[in-house]
This record gives C-alpha cells, sequence and structure tokens, in this order.
DNA sequence: TTAATATATGAACATATATTCATATAAGGA
DNA sequence: TCCTTATATGAATATATGTTCATATATTAA
C-alpha cells in the first residue's frame, strides 16, 4: 500500500506552490465568504442600499421587501451576525444602519460589474 | 372587502418612499445578488484570488483546492456564467484567468472589512 | 401589573446549492 | 481510426438557505 492517496496529475506544480503561499489562511478566505454569503440575496442587497441612505427599523424594511416582519427580522440577524449592520433602540424601534463603508465599497464595484456585463 | 390587501403599519412611509426611488431595477439587484452569490463559496474565494496572481487550469484549481476535477469543472462554470471568468484553450488545456479587475476589488474589500472585524 | 407594540427566535418545510458518479465532448497522439 | 487526456455536464443525493408560523423578549402605556 502506498503513501500517495491523491494519485490526480498536477500539471502545474509551480504555480500551484505560488498560489498555496500566497493564499490567505483557510480561516480567513471563510469570513470572506461567510460575507458575499450574507450579500447573496436580492432583499439583503435592498436592504443595504436602503440603509446606505437612511436608518430605517425592520417594519420599514419588511414592507419595502414586500415580506413579513418575521422574514425581515430573520435577514436582519444574518446582516448583524455577519457584521454588516449595527442598530440603535430609540424606544421600542430598532434603527438599522450600515457598520462601516466597506459594504456599500462592495455594492457599488458589484453594480459597476453587472452595468459593464450587461452593457455591452 | 377592502382594497389594502397589506395591512402592515408602516412606520416611516418617507423613508420608504425615499428607499423605493432610489433603488435599482429588481432585475439588477438581482444580478447584482448573483455576483456575491458566486463568490459566496470558500473554494471559489481561492480560486478567484488564485487566479488573480497568474492563470491556472480546472486540473490545478482542482489539486489546489483538494477536491475532484469534476467538482472544481462545476465550480468554475458557476464563475463562468456569472462572467467572473474566461478561459483560453491551450491544446487540450483550457486556461481560466479573472474577467476583469471588478473581481479582485471585491475580493480586496472583502479581505479588508474580514480583517477590522476580526482584528478588533 | 396587564396590555400592546416592535422585534427576535426556534422549528418545520420548501427550495437551492455542492458534490459525486457516470457519461459526453474535444483535442492530440499512436 | 482508436486511445488517452482534459474538461464539461446531467442526474442523484446530501446539505444549506429562506420563509412561515408560533412563541418569546423588550419597551412603553394604561
Amino acid at each position: 500500500m502506498t503513501e500517495d492517496i491523491c494519485e490526480r496529475r498536477i500539471i502545474h506544480e509551480d504555480r500551484l506552490e505560488k498560489a498555496r503561499t500566497m493564499l490567505p489562511a483557510q480561516e480567513e478566505i471563510e469570513r470572506m465568504a461567510d460575507l458575499f454569503k450574507a450579500m447573496a440575496d436580492p432583499g439583503r442587497v435592498q436592504i443595504l442600499m436602503a440603509l446606505d441612505v437612511q436608518e430605517m427599523c425592520v417594519c420599514d424594511l419588511a414592507a419595502l421587501l414586500g415580506v413579513s416582519e418575521s422574514a425581515a427580522s430573520h435577514q436582519m440577524r444574518i446582516l448583524r451576525t455577519m457584521n454588516l449592520v449595527k442598530n440603535r433602540r430609540e424606544g421600542q424601534v430598532l434603527y438599522y444602519r450600515l457598520v462601516d463603508d466597506h459594504v456599500m465599497q462592495l455594492v457599488r464595484v458589484a453594480r459597476d460589474h453587472v452595468s459593464e456585463i450587461t452593457g455591452e
């Protein structure tokens, strides 16, 4: 029995090494994927773009998306957990806003990309 | 019977209007979400970062991720369909590369965000 | 304290997604 | 032409995700 478990041919060993040394830790990669995952839903993209303009409560966001407040709240939990938004309480109402400008930078680049691809 | 189907209270009518007029068309929103969806997987983030450095074939990418070539090919189809990568044939080998700089802009911002969040 | 409002959350279900396996296509060599 | 290599793709399955419904928590008013 051989030690060589994976018998896959590797065409470009050098490129593999280069990629391996240059890539960040698996944990960092996963967090980046999680960030994109948090933005990988039309409803959440809408929410983020709306929150760039003004703070809004769960109730407003539910109306904006045309979904139940429970559904909106679940969406906000994802965005909160992934550190895209934070909130501020004023009485019974929670006002959500974006945590920082990174979120809108991502939205802007995505929008540019989409326009460019579909435009030509 | 009333015309008012949705009896949800709306706390901030003005904010809703503002958000509605300012948001892009639903189709554009969906394409943006699709773009983020394409990047919402650790394997695909790795692939994109590797392709920023050099072109690579499916075989290399499969080895890099430690998955089957079939799985890697499926991933590449997603990235191709979403217009994140393109390829060039050289004999039997297909070399993949990024379509433009938007992809790396997204990766960079995501990485900055993640570092900032986890760092503090 | 009791009731009402705003939001959060857990469980369940329906849909979406990723991987595997088998097979198909495309190019090059014998 | 037949065989091999590199990649693509369809079907099936397992896991993940989003919504709904019921319920819980937090704040305010009565």
